[in-house]
DNA sequence: TACCTTGTAGTCAAATTTACTATAAGTTCG
DNA sequence: CGAACTTATAGTAAATTTGACTACAAGGTA
């Protein structure tokens, strides 16, 4: 193919736009930028940019993201594209809107940003954002609650070890409704997906409680079998 | 907004493309067409076009579907965009993928096709397809199987009045799998989700069954009270 | 040691699913 | 006409799953 002499160059007619996701203290948490110029000046919105001719658009949304937080493996994937011929003033723009779900453990943000530039705000919290980027957050809630229940992507939002409890919590804060402790755990264990660890909590005040990973490898043997993740 | 001079004039990063499924004879159905030009001169093709300054990604998609069926309230959804670097020769194209489910009322194709240019293939039977587009085939077909079992979608493949066993065929067609049809018709009758008409079948040589139709109002309605599809 | 808090196991009725059997209502063929 | 056939529709019963609980264990704190 006919490949473009300068790979920096954008395609002008069409931007990313990513939804990122984490979640700490039972809630769900969104990472915010401030924007520096242009008519939305000072505003807080969702973190986006332009697509490369060298790169698809899955690299560029992993670009963009790994810009901000500085890691790479990142649960990542496509929300949906967003065309209505006005949502961007001044000139014609689609966006192709990602969402991110990211680890406790890559919460920090790259050295270069400073609060004023990107900051996690609960998902309760959110501001007036610009654009449609309010539509696009709405969007991606609603398929993240419905994925979580038939995939099992909740775990890319909780520490590599986690309990019981704090993968309920998760579940309760995303479905937004209170689970029942003994049954929710049941069901789990009946998955055969949750490696038990040899593993407890420390320094919590009371009873620790074992810990806990999600193993992609079990998943993905289940699965083959005819397993499939329900909740 | 600055608007184009030249309504007519097109995005050239980006296209659409349409999966356009339909149901018949017990088979799940495609719709393609065979381009006349390029370097995919002779292949069959799924339908599309390019995305006007002047109309929304949704209203573009509609726009290519009704150019090849003459209806315009056909189911039409965004799929998800495919955005590889090399997916296109030549020059560097994302396309946004739409899928339509298409009611056999609506299976005749404009006057001006002739099957030279369009035609239906069962899904078993596709050729092979030029550029990624039987990617976005693969794609589409799973994202089908997961959606008509959590949404009531399937209807949009059926004529309007419609038997159980009609819709049980479906369901094995699309999902792949034999079901048993006391517990099937059991199970969709307990939603109250389908309207039993007070007219059978005609023109079959056995016991005619009798006619329901889908009423998204009733669905709409159930949904409100908490209600959610499953099968 | 008493008393919190959270973890973990178990119970049991209700609802749902699964795998069937049975019968009814037409058609077709001899 | 009636036996054979096909599909429609109703029903049944065991197995499984769900939902709402109770009970007890295992720490930590005062």
């Amino acid at each position: 193919m006919k490949k473009n002499s300068f790979p920096e160059t954008i395609i002008d007619a069409l931007s990313i736009d990513c939804l990122i996701f984490g979640f700490k203290k039972n809630e769900l948490d969104i990472l915010l930028v401030q924007h520096g110029e242009g008519i939305s000046k000072g505003k807080w919105a969702l973190p986006g940019g332009w697509i490369r001719y060298n790169e698809s658009t899955d690299d560029a949304a992993g670009r963009l993201l790994s810009d901000l937080t500085g890691v790479s493996n990142i649960y990542l994937e496509q929300l949906r594209s967003f065309g209505t011929v006005d949502r961007y003033p001044d000139k014609r723009v689609i966006t192709i809107a990602y969402y991110a779900l990211v680890k406790p453990e890559n919460y920090t943000l790259l050295p270069g940003f400073t609060a004023a530039d990107a900051q996690w705000f609960k998902i309760s919290e959110v501001p007036e954002l610009p654009y449609d980027h309010r539509t696009i957050l709405d969007a991606g809630l609603s398929y993240l609650k419905h994925k979580v229940r038939h995939e099992p992507i909740g775990f890319n939002l909780l520490p590599k070890k986690f309990t019981l409890l704090q993968l309920q919590e998760l579940y309760e804060a995303i479905l937004d409704q209170k689970l029942d402790k003994p049954n929710f755990r049941r069901k789990l264990m009946k998955m055969n997906l949750l490696e038990p660890l040899k593993e407890k909590q420390t320094a919590v005040s009371h009873r620790a409680a074992g810990l806990y990973r999600f193993d992609k490898k079990i998943y993905d043997k289940l699965t083959e079998k005819g397993f499939t993740f329900e909740l």
